[in-house]
RNA sequence: GGGUUCGUGGUCUAGUCGGUUAUGACGCGGCCUUUACAAGGCCGAGGUCGGUGGUUCGAAUCCGCCCGAACCCA
């Protein structure tokens, strides 16, 4: 027996199983198992910060691996960093105070490393410090060659069976990153305020009459190449196919009609160049029209705008309208709002260029085959991901023009006149083309033995998109589909989508078995968090206030998985207070066990402990059930419910007389039961508050190692006899100290006789040992009736039986029913077996068992007894 | 504008393949020092399940419409 302190103190106990985890090595992955359990970790991007919202989806995670070990199951829950991308390169820009282009690519590389590092610790600090259970052995980094090298591989792969292509393409543009972004990384803006113009154009001959457009974007009138009107649209009737002349810049252009051409817009008629925006395009392509190309890569007119070249966009916009005024072609402007593409990293209004890039081919149809083969958690989830894969028009633009990323593994060929492009083979990777040449002879076209270096790198999603192969060891391992990918559903679109993209194209693969999709956490207003709101909570703060394993299940309890979560520190506060109760209920139970009495051989169980042990079995199925389902909330509910509930408030009280007083072989049966069913607890506690149950665990004699390494409990001692039983004690033992609560008596106050006369007699005889300890005094269970004044008070009918009996009578009946004097209805019932009620003329006749006749007991006057009415039994109790 | 999800005591939440008294927590009020726990126990108040119409003997649950919120997309 071990004396355990008084309080749990969080601030100690959790940073000591911290470090001996550690050394532990309980979360290493064998590998060697035929029961694999793999999580496809998100690698997060190394913001230095791991906020509460990452902090859920690795809850999850977590709850998952840690309950798929104790369930047997190999689990591997890696951890990764998805490392390259802008934001580290303005990041070490700002830093340093230089731009990427002052310093060697290599050497602008490694301060990138470098500052990547220091912010993947910060994270991994949190993570440590929520307690979640990578097994750091395989963590892995997108910037380190073994990884990059992977994605050229996969690159080289999708090249080789033409998915992946180089040509030239309108692609988005940022002009302030100065490169291509997807479709995926352009986010739509609502509501900027903008100016719409009213601009004449003139006919091209001095037959055909001027026509009004409308436009947001004069700055484009260089790059308009048509324009379009609706074809029903009377205004234009008999126009189309007429020519006129840009104002300013003085070239030609023809109307033409397209449906997609909105009549209500302005004048009906708009400019189409090349490119304003997706519209603009896809015109553009449908009609064979011209490309007049304005912009260049940092956001300024080029040659073709004239006088104007070299200006940006604003500024460009001014003079072109005051030059429109002095024309006296600019008949009206007024303000508008309108939707504009912005680079969702800085925010940057996107443009539109036609470039040559590097494309994924996007196969729509092959990714919702694929998609449809995994198991959404929720299912609804699938929607969005078809919703979106639907809409997508373009191919994936893959290529960046930055430095801080994947380099894209290719040549081209350095003579003029040929334009071969080598792609590196897979043994040349990983490779650099900016600092390595080709390990070919000569050029297969011209000879040629001089190469260029492809400068442009991958987009970031080409790393991340190809987590599942590289965690299961591809190429050199075969693939096998990952067991769980778990993200929020705001990145479905992006690394749901690209990941079930790249899997089926290089392997025919689904990436994983199911996908856990978590919501968003909000603030405990509702809203989203954000500093300014004052709404922001940071994962540490609720650690350092009440505890890591108090966070996690406020987590867990926040709602169904899928669903948006609102932080609650009363949630927190809460699951810190079950945090004290688990840990009392074990300082209780290590004070009477000891490793003998609780590994006793065929203990002589009553029925208390048979009950307990009967329902732990069953919440043991119960919660696996749950877990299976990713229901951590259902899970967590039952398991607070049964350890609150019925083993601390119902069974340890029962227990007490035995443990204190009891013959050793009575002791020892609830020793024994008390063991397992608090060790079953804790083990199956242990996904949802780790480090507190590892510290009681460990406070038991009879255990031995970290209950992180033990199995699911498997009690296996379901008997419903013994549960009705234990009901009926836990009932009237509840319901008897509730009542001397409400008495005003001392909870161990001695009572005098107590007779109970169960609602249903039960099978066996009762043992009331423990009853008796229970509530200080004699008990006595008795069939039958009790010798007292029964009062038929309330006729309840059962809608359920008498609703299909009698359809649509069933109102009048069950109204006749309830109205009729309830005694005479228990007279009828009891004699006959069945009820006639008078509907009118009609008679009816209901089944005796539809009716239940409530009754009261009353004690004759004078009687020196109280009569208790608990959920399954009368209970008097007589006076001393 | 399209799609998805959601609306349950003051707050958060469970229940939603129809069935008798709608779950739990926090908060609120009252009572109680009992050999794990006052960071506790017991009791209580508090809900026309967003509104409305329908299906049904019966609707928080199924269907239609409306209102409101969130997210994704245009």
């Amino acid at each position: 027996m071990s004396e355990l302190p008084d309080s749990y103190d969080p601030d100690s106990v959790e940073p000591k199983w911290r470090d001996n985890w550690q050394e532990m090595d309980v979360y290493e992955y064998d590998g060697d198992s035929d029961t694999d359990y793999v999580v496809d970790t998100p690698p997060p991007y190394p913001t230095g910060n791991l906020h509460i919202g990452n902090a859920l989806g690795w809850c999850y995670m977590d709850f998952a691996a840690r309950y798929h070990r104790l369930q047997g199951d190999d689990v591997l829950f890696p951890q990764g960093w998805d490392c390259h991308g802008l934001p580290t390169e303005v990041k070490v820009e700002e830093n340093n105070d230089i731009h990427r282009t002052d310093v060697p690519r290599d050497e602008f590389r490694e301060m990138c490393i470098e500052h990547t590092e220091e912010q993947i610790d910060a994270m991994k600090e949190t993570m440590g410090t929520l307690g979640f259970s990578q097994d750091w052995n395989h963590e892995f980094k997108t910037m380190d060659p073994e990884y990059w090298g992977t994605t050229q591989r996969s690159f080289v792969e999708m090249a080789d069976d033409d998915l992946v292509y180089r040509d030239e393409h309108p692609v988005n543009w940022c002009p302030r990153c100065e490169t291509a972004i997807a479709d995926a990384e352009v986010e739509a803006e609502e509501g900027i305020d903008g100016t719409l113009y009213y601009i004449t154009f003139e006919g091209a001959d001095e037959d055909t009459e001027d026509i009004e457009i409308a436009t947001t974007r004069p700055e484009l009138l260089a790059a308009c190449v048509s324009m379009a009107v609706h074809p029903d649209d009377e205004r234009f009737e008999d126009r189309i196919g007429d020519s006129f002349e840009v104002p300013l810049f003085g070239h030609e252009v023809e109307l033409i009609a397209d449906e997609e051409s909105d009549p209500d817009f302005g004048t009906g008629a708009v400019m189409i160049c090349t490119f304003g925006d997706k519209q603009d395009v896809t015109w553009w392509a449908e009609h064979d029209l011209d490309l007049r190309m304005v912009f260049t890569e940092d956001g300024r007119l080029n040659d073709e705008a004239g006088e104007y070249a070299g200006l940006d966009i604003e500024e460009a916009k001014a003079e072109i309208v005051d030059d429109l005024e002095d024309e006296g072609v600019l008949n009206d402007s007024e303000p508008t709002e309108q939707a504009v593409g912005q680079c969702w990293r800085c925010d940057t209004p996107i443009e539109i260029l036609s470039k040559e890039q590097w494309f994924v081919e996007v196969d729509q149809d092959e990714i919702l085959e694929k998609a449809q083969q995994v198991q959404w958690i929720p299912d609804h989830m699938y929607d969005r991901l078809e919703d979106w894969t639907e809409g997508m028009e373009w191919d994936w633009v893959i290529s960046r023009q930055r430095v801080f990323a994947t380099p894209i593994p290719s040549w081209f060929c350095a003579d003029e006149d040929c334009d071969h492009i080598h792609i590196a083979g897979p043994d040349e990777l990983p490779v650099k083309p900016t600092e390595e040449d080709p390990d070919v002879e000569a050029c297969p076209e011209c000879g040629g033995t001089d190469w260029i270096g492809e400068t442009d790198v991958m987009d970031t999603w080409m790393d991340s998109s190809i987590t599942p192969l590289y965690v299961r060891g591809w190429p050199e391992e075969e693939f096998e589909p990952t067991t769980l990918r778990e993200q929020g559903h705001d990145i479905i679109r992006t690394w749901a989508f690209y990941t079930l993209l790249r899997t089926s194209a290089i392997e025919d693969e689904i990436p994983w078995e199911e996908a856990l999709i978590n919501g968003m956490v909000f603030g405990e207003d509702g809203n989203k968090m954000s500093k300014s709101k004052g709404n922001f909570v940071q994962p540490e703060e609720a650690v350092e206030e009440y505890s890591a394993d108090a966070f996690r299940q406020a987590m867990a309890l926040g709602g169904q998985p899928g669903s948006d979560i609102q932080f609650q520190w009363k949630e927190v506060k809460s699951a810190s207070k079950f945090g004290t109760k688990i840990w009392n209920i074990t300082r209780f139970a290590t004070g009477h066990l000891d490793e003998e009495g609780a590994t006793a051989e065929d203990p002589a169980y009553r029925d208390a402990d048979e009950w307990i042990l009967s329902r732990a079995s069953q919440v043991a199925d119960d919660v696996a059930e749950h877990m299976d389902e990713y229901r951590f909330d259902a899970a967590l509910r039952e398991l607070r419910e049964f350890v609150w509930h019925d083993l601390a408030d119902d069974y340890l009280e029962l227990i007490k007389g035995r443990l204190y007083e009891g013959r050793p072989g009575e002791r020892n049966a609830a020793r024994k039961a008390l063991e397992t069913s608090l060790t079953a607890s804790l083990r199956m506690l242990s996904p949802f508050a780790p480090f507190l149950t590892e510290e009681a665990y460990d406070a038991i004699p009879s255990t031995e190692g970290s209950v992180h390494a033990a199995d699911w409990p498997d009690i296996d001692m379901r008997d419903e006899e013994a549960e009705l039983a234990g009901e009926l004690i836990a009932d009237v033992a509840s319901t008897v100290r509730g009542w001397k609560s409400d008495e005003g008596m001392a909870l161990n106050a001695e009572l005098g006789d107590i007779e109970v006369y169960p609602d249903e007699t039960p099978e066996r005889a009762v043992d009331t040992y423990d009853l008796s300890e229970a509530i200080n005094g004699p008990v006595h269970v008795r069939k039958g009736e009790p010798a007292i004044e029964l009062v038929p008070v309330e006729v309840d009918p059962d809608h359920s039986v008498i609703g299909p009996e009698f359809r649509d009578q069933a109102g009048q009946v069950v109204g006749a029913l309830e109205g009729a004097d309830p005694a005479e209805i228990k007279q009828q019932k009891q004699l006959d077996g069945e009820i006639e009620v008078e509907l009118g003329e009609e008679v009816a006749v209901v089944p005796g068992e539809a009716v239940e006749v409530r009754e009261e007991h009353r004690a004759e006057s004078g009687e020196e007894v109280e009569v208790i009415e608990s959920e399954h039994a009368t209970i008097l109790v007589y006076k001393e």
